[in-house]
DNA sequence: GGCACAGCTAAAGATTACCTTTAGGGTCAT
DNA sequence: ATGACCCTAAAGGTAATCTTTAGCTGTGCC
């Protein structure tokens, strides 16, 4: 009373669904003749034809037609079942990524990710659960010209504005704008460097009129997050971006002094490649796909911010 | 990417079912040691646990619990796949039927069956596609009084009512009604004879008033089919019951010369009894409630046209 | 605690299902 | 015709999977 002839099933509705025994077999990595002795071996079992061989490909005969709909569903449950017990398997992706945003954006939300796949390791620039092995990036995100191409994934474009500490803001609450930055550290990001819609101190300030002398004097900075570091500690102003910050905006660890309309946004964009080759493994695929979802969470979110700048004006 | 470890989907699925190892084991006729491997298999192919062996009986991982609902599907999908093909299997089903019961209800009905089970072959009282077998009753239908256990299906008691040919209907068409059978063969049927309810001539003479002189006289048929043959010859009357006439009612074939209302339910019943170890057959099984089906539907009718004796008196 | 019992696990050998290989026979288009 | 394509048949080998046997672990009972 059993259910039996498993693979036999298998055959068959593969056989079925892809119209020739060659192609299934070719579904399943076996020869044509393994699937033609499979579907064979149940039909003998049963003691009834299930197919006939017409011309162009396979039929089912009328005492199989009924069943075939509960046939192709139960594989077609079987093949998520499949899937989602891959997704679990242990499995190593091995990330590439420009290290600022490895540090601010990307490492607080895998968290997450592992959360759900627990078996899924990660190795960030060589760090991380997995080791480090060569020849083995599965996932290169970098910070540049935006491709064209659709072999890159477009995450995000970050919007950049002047951030300090809270106690700073405080302090220039009640200045003038002009004055605001006269007397303060200037902090410069090398990360934006190249990007030629990236305002730096001495355009943006220009651009706003303030007042403000040698504005290109300051402490360079390799390292947002260590820029970061000396903002908290009192250091003085950083043109940013704001993707990067997170919930240092909201929580106020971190203030923007300035207006939100005074924030531009970066022509380079954050874009994830990925080796076509780990993309045949589902857990990869599914990282993309939560990877995607993410950068569009965070460009609604910028996208939200920035609008937020012509609705009220205000300071933060 | 083939979908693999059918046989242990198929493990796991039952024993995470049914509670345990062993039941799973009893369920698919291997030892529990089987059971166990297979899960293992899995296990040890995706790197991950699946079940947790705890107290009373064994629980599914996180891992796994996602996919469980899947998973459950997919194998109740199968089964009914495994039940379809099997009922298209050949079989041979031996009935024992008394005989008037199969020539008028059974084998015109049969085709119906063998029409959607084309290969389930039938033995019908020795006759039939499959040879007589010792000891190879399947199914025995009796004409008797209604057993009030479970392992007897009632089919339906019937409905008994003088019939004539049609020649014989229309000649008479015009008499009075007490005078209608006088001069006439009455025709009787043994088949009834045990039934205390049925009527015999003498009975529903007496009842209905008519003048008839010697209604005990007359010709005694063993076989209905026989009898029915010489009504068609204008040989007289017979009191027969409705549900064996069938198609020839409606058709014209006989005629019912006396109001439905002269008619009587007889107090026997045809009832089937299945052999217990055939029911295992889904063959069996599915015969059986086609059976009750086709037994509901002339039940039916048979109630309808009763009812239709009060709605309008008329003659048929 | 000691002991039997039930259920799962481990290891080894046996068996069977299943696959590959090779050869052959249809059908279709060139 | 003839070659390409696809399915089928038969034979042999491999690997999956089963059984057997023994051992382990927790549970209930004395």
């Amino acid at each position: 009373m059993a259910l039996t002839h498993l693979k036999s099933l298998q055959a068959l509705e593969l056989a079925l669904r892809l119209g020739s025994l060659q192609a299934a077999a070719r579904a399943l990595w076996v020869t044509p003749a393994a699937v033609g002795q499979r579907i064979k071996a149940l039909e003998e079992y049963l003691g009834i034809d299930l197919v006939v061989r017409g011309r162009q490909g396979l039929r089912p005969t009328p005492e199989l037609s009924g069943a075939i709909e509960h046939l192709r569903a139960a594989f077609q449950e079987l093949g998520t079942v499949d899937t989602m017990l891959n997704l679990q398997r242990g499995d190593e992706i091995h990330i590439a990524a420009i290290a600022d945003f490895a540090d601010l954006w990307l490492k607080p939300r895998i968290e997450d990710f592992k959360a759900a796949y627990p078996h899924v390791l990660f190795c960030i620039n060589g760090e991380g659960d997995a080791p480090l092995r060569i020849g083995q990036i599965d996932c290169a995100i970098s910070f540049g010209p935006q491709h064209t191409n659709a072999t890159d994934d477009l995450l995000f474009g970050d919007f950049l504005l002047p951030i300090s500490s809270p106690e700073i803001a405080h302090r220039i609450a009640n200045l003038a704008l002009r004055d605001c930055l006269e007397g303060w550290p200037l902090l410069h990001l090398d990360f934006y460097k190249e990007d030629p819609g990236a305002p730096n101190w001495s355009s943006w300030i220009k651009v706003q009129h303030l007042k403000r002398t040698e504005p290109n004097r300051g402490i360079r900075f390799q390292r947002i997050s260590a820029a970061l570091e000396a903002i908290r500690a009192n250091a003085g102003f950083a043109i940013c971006g704001l993707a990067l910050l997170g919930e240092d905006i909201g929580d106020g660890s971190l203030n923007l002094p300035f207006p939100v309309s005074t924030g531009h946004w970066t022509t380079h964009v954050f874009q994830a490649r990925f080796h076509p080759e780990a993309l045949l493994r589902p857990q990869v695929t599914c990282f993309r796909h939560w990877l995607q979802g993410q950068a569009t969470g965070t460009r609604d979110w910028l996208l939200q911010f920035a609008q937020s700048a012509k609705a009220s004006n205000m300071k933060w």
